[in-house]
DNA sequence: AAATTGAGTTCCAAATAATAGAACAATTGT
DNA sequence: ACAATTGTTCTATTATTTGGAACTCAATTT
């Protein structure tokens, strides 16, 4: 009779965590150090309740604050994700192929997986520079708006496809980004040819082509990209790398069969 | 009467986070996916609440479970870590002269930075020598058997050194690695000359010398390092490097100074 | 100089979520 | 077929979190 065992969209309810890492998410996803007042307008809850759970973050390494008193996200994050990324085996099985993709095309390659209604990049290999960790590794981006997402979701079940989508809160980033209506269209193209661009709709001037990565169950689900500039980058020359961004994709796939299926 | 509001040493009680993070962190520094069983032998909690705890952890994405229901780090952790990384001040200041640094030495250079009683290393700039070296960006390591940790601790008032010293549970790597006692001696040293070694006390093999740097207030400690391996690197040519290796922590702190402290 | 506003912190009775422990399944080994 | 091990679910009890107010401190305004 009290309050719902189930959020609005089928989400857990995570108790006290689940609160905790609502104030996690904003302070990290803020442009800069966050102020409390500005973290508690942000939040539903009483002052001192905020008050103290950020404290709690605080002392957990989660949260920082600054010499003015600021909020960021803490060090202790680093420690726990290079862990998460250092032994990610999809990520280490992948990595070989992305290289050589990456040598063929020249261009910036990435490695990204299906998590909720985000994709996540596990993976970058650009063309002169070392791989600089966590300058774009890491990151979520919406699916609706890059290549790895959509081809991610062309290989789920129409049903599945559905019902992220009316998750999603779409958002506008440049004149190309697709609506609910339009993105449910393209996956029905994309699923019919086998790859996916991206055609400036995260970014002005960034085009993609991407193939998609799935494991037999469906319990892994991402993709590969081949992205660049749209000054150097036609829709034409993207296009002649589908091919060998599928042949890259399909290799993974069957490096994941034989890593993973027998016992490790 | 009942429990202490304190645990044993100092650290303050973060209630339910705290007894959730000592799980994070069990399974997040594991060698391998961890089975529930192993996960609630090294808790003192019953069956039920770390069945729950581990729950909520993972329908927060903080851990994730396996096909064969095996526990592991999930992947939100590098949202929220390459965030904290990609905008972190400390590290954007220093870069270009590790950048400098590691074309001068040709070895890899190495920023960290005190957290408790480990140093969370925040960049690295690798030589073209392909060194398999147990150090990556994120990763924390025990301050007493890294050059940057030592480095660190000798700008640190001798009350708050011992402290720390305290806390620490030494474990020892190799044969050179320092206990308590050997330690406290060599940062009195190493606060004389302005430098650390670093002689293969942490990984067989690998040496280091390091700079440390730090804020006015001291809210900010750290330092760079220079590794390699011990083969190509010996004491000597090491010593070498101390006026340069000093010389860069001093320009990134003059940086600091410009870059933090007046209004950003 | 006194008063006012705004930001941050502390406190405690009441509300709520976490806990302990047992009972229940499911899987594996003998 | 039986025992042992592993994983999951349930519920009264217990402990933590919550909400709201009161308080401090500094910066502005009157």
């Amino acid at each position: 009779m009290t309050a719902a065992k189930e959020s609005a969209h089928g989400k857990r309810d995570t108790g006290t965590l689940g609160k905790l890492m609502v104030l996690l998410d904003v302070v990290s996803h803020a442009d800069g150090p966050m102020r409390f007042t500005d973290i508690l307008a942000v939040t539903d809850q009483p002052r001192g309740t905020v008050h103290r759970q950020l404290s709690h973050l605080v002392d957990e390494g989660l949260l920082e604050i600054d010499e003015d008193g600021l909020y960021l996200p803490g060090l202790r994050l680093l420690d726990f994700a290079s862990r998460s990324w250092g032994r990610n085996e999809f990520r280490l099985i992948a990595e070989p192929h992305l290289k050589a993709l990456q040598d063929m095309t020249g261009e910036t390659v990435h490695l990204g997986v299906l998590r909720g209604t985000s994709i996540i990049y596990l993976d970058k290999f650009e063309g002169q520079q070392p791989v600089r960790m966590y300058s774009q590794i890491g990151n979520a981006s919406p699916v609706y708006c890059t290549g790895v997402g959509k081809a991610a979701l062309s290989i789920l079940p129409q049903e599945r496809v559905r019902a992220l989508v009316a998750e999603i809160a779409f958002h506008r980033f440049t004149a190309n980004t697709h609506t609910a209506k339009s993105l449910l269209g393209e996956i029905e193209e994309i699923r019919k040819v086998g790859h996916a661009f991206d055609r400036e709709e995260h970014e002005v001037g960034i085009r993609c082509i991407a193939a998609p990565i799935w494991s037999e169950n469906l319990s892994l689900v991402g993709g590969v990209s081949v992205t660049g500039p749209a000054y150097r980058l036609g829709m034409e020359s993207l296009s002649e790398w589908a091919a060998p961004i599928r042949e890259t994709a399909g290799r993974i796939m069957e490096a994941m069969r034989v890593g993973l299926g027998p016992r490790r």
